[in-house]
DNA sequence: ACTTTCGAACACATAGATTGTTCGATATGG
DNA sequence: CCATATCGAACAATCTATGTGTTCGAAAGT
């Protein structure tokens, strides 16, 4: 709520948060700075501030507990989609995050590309191998990028690739807020036999910053019923299978 | 207590740990449960039996939790050897993740070998950068092993390797249990300028099976008290530089 | 100098984990 | 095949950890 409200209008007061979500004004301070110490918004004296700037990524925290069911389900779709007994490299992001906690115990070999999902793996039972990708935890989203990532791909192949993007569309193909992280997700297509993305709707349509690949390179595309119409037909036509989850 | 009394004893039924610890005998099944799955020990109708076989390295999950407080001082010591801004490549093992825990938010550069380092590192505050090593981890203590492992160490050089070890003796040098690990251990320190074992003093006499390093080629060693006292001096005749906490 | 905001300290409430008991199911030995 | 011991699921009781609210002195801003 308070990240909502603080998002929405651009700023609060803690006395206006207090009001707003009934809890008291330590309690919302209190949260106020777990909040700005997850870079979510920025503190300021008698409330806080958003910091979301023109064209910038929303905080990982943020989007991390926002559609958590949406992204669950996509999760299970995308797990359905694998087969035991594959090799798979997942990428960085929330929805992916999802996948990984879903794959946790089956007979697959993973390669996790972000520090979150490495730590969900991390203590995976026994049929499940994880490799460690080398790199450089970039922010909050631990997302690996940096040479030692893209050597870790090209060293190994894989029979599948699991993408989440920043945007989507039938134009513009898959693209990523950063630049390193669209070099990481290009090096892991490479190394891929089939390229499987897992987006929800918002971001289908939209386009980011740095190219990755053009949709028509996407074998599968596994999304949710919010994505905007035409663009998702756009997109099959390309020859993607679509995969729309209730 | 009751990893303890299997350990030493070689097993123990139900009834026997419920009266040593007074505890009731569901507790004992659940907790024998819990230490089974973390391979502590092994679960047999009416009880348990240890599962150390000779020669073989005591599960982690068991020396995680023993000299707790002489791991703890050594790990103080081998930070305080380490400056700001120095790079280091940090080795598996319970006495480093200590090193890992203290180095958590001071300004230096570390490459942990060992998932369990990664984890508490993964949300390391501002000034610590961490470089992620790639590699496959062996077994319920994490370390990273495999050709990526050795990959992303020859692509990097280090101030400072902080090694553990499993035995280190003036005759027979820093030994492994594990080949793999051996190897890994071997790569660190080829790409590090000082090289740093950090053990507590048990380890210390004994020879595990797989060499890595003559005692000489050790700049340093930190180790407690508990150590035996001719070694020591035998090591430190060696060139190498002792710092042994109370 | 005055007001507002902040944060530490304590008491309290609540959710989650641990524990112990009971009892039917299951395995072991003769 | 049976008698006995052991096991594990289910529930209630208990303990612990986390979050919340209040108070009050300190710090920051006007």
């Amino acid at each position: 709520m308070i990240a909502e409200a603080v998002a929405s209008s651009g700023s609060a007061t803690v006395a206006e948060l207090a009001s707003l979500t009934g809890a008291s004004e330590m309690t919302i301070r209190r949260d106020l700075d777990t909040l700005s110490a997850h870079g979510v918004l920025e503190r300021v004296r008698g409330g806080a501030r958003a910091l979301l700037l023109r064209g910038e990524e929303p905080p990982f925290a943020l989007r991390a507990h926002e559609g958590t069911e949406v992204k669950r389900r996509i999760g299970e779709r995308v797990a359905a989609l694998i087969a035991d007994g594959e090799t798979v490299v997942l990428d960085s992001g929330t929805t992916c995050l999802e996948v990984a906690r879903l794959l946790k115990g089956r007979p697959v070999t993973v390669m996790p590309l972000s520090l979150q999902a490495l730590q969900v793996l991390a203590d995976a039972p026994a049929p499940t191998r994880l490799i460690v990708p080398g790199g450089q935890p970039r922010a909050a989203e631990g997302a690996l990028i940096g040479p030692l990532t893209l050597a870790s791909l090209a060293a190994l192949r894989f029979d599948t690739a699991v993408l989440g993007c920043c945007g989507l569309s039938a134009a513009d193909g898959l693209t990523a807020y950063d630049l390193e992280d669209a070099a990481v997700k290009k090096a892991a297509l490479a190394s891929s036999r089939r390229i499987l993305a897992a987006t929800d709707g918002s971001k289908i349509g939209h386009t980011a910053h740095a190219h990755v690949v053009p949709a028509g390179r996407l074998h599968t595309l596994v999304t949710d019923a919010g994505a905007p119409e035409d663009e998702i037909t756009a997109i099959a036509k390309g020859g993607t299978v679509l995969e729309v989850v209730a």
